[in-house]
DNA sequence: CCCCGCCTCCCCCATATTCGGGATTTGACC
DNA sequence: GGTCAAATCCCGAATATGGGGGAGGCGGGG
């Protein structure tokens, strides 16, 4: 049994666009299909009883989704290499499918080819991404940060406060007095438009204000 | 002048590299270099000036350095598409060059004719990443979401006070007491091993938490 | 049936926070 | 020299919060 030898699973409800997903990567030498499905169902049971390197994951798929196999799989084996095969490009999707733990994520639109090179680079700690889907992705880091016109002062009590410091703890910090603080909070709760710490609070990490 | 001319613009504190980066892509039919400068200092007056189409920058330069090289060559004209050529993969500098705005992000260590491939991944609307980062990216989102064994209701009732409620306007919102909410607080706090709001809202969202 | 976790509510009280007024000093800019 | 923003401080009152109790009902598992 080769080292060199990848495991692979399919999950895509389309019968036929599965059947020859198979065949494609079946002809790839050193990869194997150790199982296809329609849907995530079992997925969990599945990755423990299969062990595969890589799974090829559709999102849309009747029962259990794309994403619950991903929580399933990354479950019962976290090193599984997880590639989103889909046709979305919504972001919400996108974002979840991340967050779970996904690790490649191609759109259908593409050559189906494409998937083969996506394999290899998963097995290499690549991550292949749709050119789109890269662009949304790093799109989603670049918030212009708006700054509200805070004074520098401002914004260091806010970054304070963020850390879950009390009125007092951010005073000392500051080396300013209690009074100074609440004079500080005043402003910055009335230019950041809310009315209490935990909602700056939550604004401020939402937009990355300073 | 044909509309499929990319105005070039380079950063790069090494001499030697950046005049064979230059040379090199210049090489490529329909690039043009319009400038290459040791640092981004007046990257923003330059960019106003020379209204280029990419620019190419490392991080490192003495003086300003790359992650201010984007934010004035976004301030100047957003539409640019900038690429970072780096040795870093120091995850900070990394998502700092993102989050100012960054369309793609290469490692040196790579061959430099991946630059040529880059510029043109940009123009079409794509986002080149060495794979180690385009992993590292894809990382950052993959938090494990820690429960703290908060109940459904704790969990509900903390997803009202990241979005800022005041515990009354949870109480209106979850159809319960005031008394209820205080209650749940408690506890919340105590399972996420805070003490007070503004803390508990900052561990939540940066732990993904409910 | 009993226990336990969850949801719900209550009381009390100390303190923290919010928000309404000020005020002074400093340094930059015209 | 005048003006203005920023930083610093103060007072006081009304609320909100945080932390300590306790307690009833309900549903599921042993």
């Amino acid at each position: 049994m080769p080292a060199l030898i990848v495991k692979i699973l399919l999950f895509e409800d389309n019968n036929s666009l599965r059947q020859s997903l198979r065949q494609l990567i079946e002809a790839e030498p050193g990869f194997v299909v150790f199982g296809d499905f329609p849907n995530a169902e079992n997925a969990e049971e599945l990755t423990r009883q299969l062990q595969p390197n890589v799974a090829v994951m559709d999102i849309d798929m009747p029962g259990a989704d794309g994403i619950e196999g991903i929580q399933a799989i990354k479950t019962a084996k976290p090193d599984t290499q997880i590639i989103m095969h889909t046709v979305f490009e919504d972001a919400d999707k996108l974002f979840a499918c991340l967050c779970a733990g996904a690790n490649g994520y191609l759109l259908k639109k593409h050559s189906p080819l494409r998937i083969i090179e996506a394999i290899h680079d998963v097995q290499q700690g690549g991550a292949p991404m749709s050119p789109e889907i890269a662009r949304m992705v790093l799109q989603s880091f670049h918030q212009p940060a708006r700054s509200y016109d805070l004074t520098p002062r401002e914004k260091e009590v806010l970054q304070w406060l963020v850390k879950g410091y009390s009125y007092k703890m951010i005073a000392s910090a500051c080396n300013i007095s209690l009074e100074t603080v609440k004079s500080y909070l005043k402003n910055i709760y009335a230019k950041l438009q809310v009315n209490c710490g935990t909602e700056a609070v939550a604004k401020a990490m939402r937009e990355k204000v300073v």
